[in-house]
DNA sequence: AAAATAATTTTGATTAGTCAAACAGTAAAT
DNA sequence: ATTTACTGTTTGACTAATCAAAATTATTTT
């Protein structure tokens, strides 16, 4: 069974290239793990070794099959904890992701199993984020329009935000913007970089494009 | 804060020796703990600079204050955990030591606060263990009365449970002796070790000395 | 094409936790 | 009062994970 540190470079990777295939590179993982970059290069080989993951020098690293079982495995524990977290024991959406990522290390797969039965197998987190089945699969919605490029003066569903910082999402509770919110791009003003939405009855909320950019949004169902 | 070692070793010291000043031998502890004498010797020595515990070589070894804050606060996890694994997760109360020795080192104050919360403050797990409160008071049962002990044909109930294996805790279920059951004892024979307890309805279970002593009683309310 | 810049890898050290095996007290038995 | 047996401590070594700083390679610029 792989150490909690093994499994958090290899969820690492998946965030950054969940497609098959897809590459990252050691500074970006080094980035995003809060280490320096020695540590990745040493880890990746030993990592490389155990046959969890692929490193070319000097090119990137991208992983194995094996390597992506541990990841998904671990992302959905982490989505599947979020998710109980805030509704069944009411804790602030902002401050679980925190919370989760110590406790995806800590459960067992028969504890799981029972948060998802308890749950009643939920799709999406309250990120608006997939939760991998059990057998792997990660349902990926591909190529979703966000705040910062969807069509302006149509009616629109909150589906996902792509940053998971209480900062922010402090910022979308507060401004009303959270998954479910009904919604419509009034203006978006290249100039300024400000994009303004229109959320019924009056309600108006005011953000800047590259914010905007990590609300990701659907046609209205 | 302390790492999950430290905090496992500082409760190891408190199952052993919960009174104030009680004293706990390096031997004991390697058993317990499952390390080698010479590794409890060096981390002991460690835990005593940092002011966790006080070391008398070849003495034993006694909780600070500091130590058994931290001892009693792992121990208020662990206990709250199990009881929400039983009672809101409906797993069994067999298998949820083991989960809660992994999740106790990864909960956050504030979670425990929520899970407290949501099972109205319980008093006791599943085992009928006592549940430290919030401010390290732990109210410990002094001289419970056993199975191995108690007077014979009264009616008794169970209180609690002191082994906490997998086989023990499966064996108690079976046999219909979890805590709350309604018993008396009819029968302790010291030449064969064995004692027969009447459940009531014409059931009855049948167990060796040594096991009936970690079965704990109290007159019924 | 050479020089400058940026990213990556190597190297040598460090900390936490552990073991095996040698060593040293303590206590019981002769 | 020695010897024996037991328990506890030291010592030297090892693994996982990390950092700082030097060395290397690739990519741009000029």
């Amino acid at each position: 069974m792989p150490t909690s540190t093994v499994e958090n470079y290899l969820k690492a990777v998946f965030l950054r290239a969940p497609g098959t295939g897809a590459t990252v590179s050691t500074g970006a993982m080094a980035e995003a793990l809060g280490v320096t970059p020695g540590t990745i290069t040493t880890m990746v080989k030993h990592l490389a070794a155990q046959g969890l993951l692929e490193h070319n020098p000097r090119a990137g690293v991208r992983l194995t099959p094996a390597g992506r079982a541990v990841a998904v495995g671990v992302l959905r524990k982490h989505r599947l904890v979020e998710t109980f977290l805030v509704r069944v024991l009411e804790m602030d959406w902002a401050e679980v992701h925190a919370e989760a990522e110590a406790l995806e290390h800590a459960i067992s797969d028969r504890l799981l199993a029972r948060i998802d039965a308890y749950l009643g197998h939920p799709k999406v987190d309250p990120h608006g984020d997939p939760i991998p089945t059990a057998q792997g699969k990660v349902p990926e919605a591909e190529k979703a329009a966000t705040l910062a490029d969807c069509p302006l003066k149509k009616w629109l569903r909150v589906a996902r935000i792509t940053d998971q910082s209480t900062a922010f999402l402090e910022f979308v509770t507060q401004a009303g913007l959270k998954p479910g919110a009904r919604i419509q791009v009034r203006q978006r003003e290249a100039a300024s970089g400000v994009v303004r939405c229109d959320l019924g009855r009056g309600r108006l909320a005011v953000l800047g494009l590259p914010e905007a950019a990590k609300i990701q949004v659907r046609a209205e169902a």
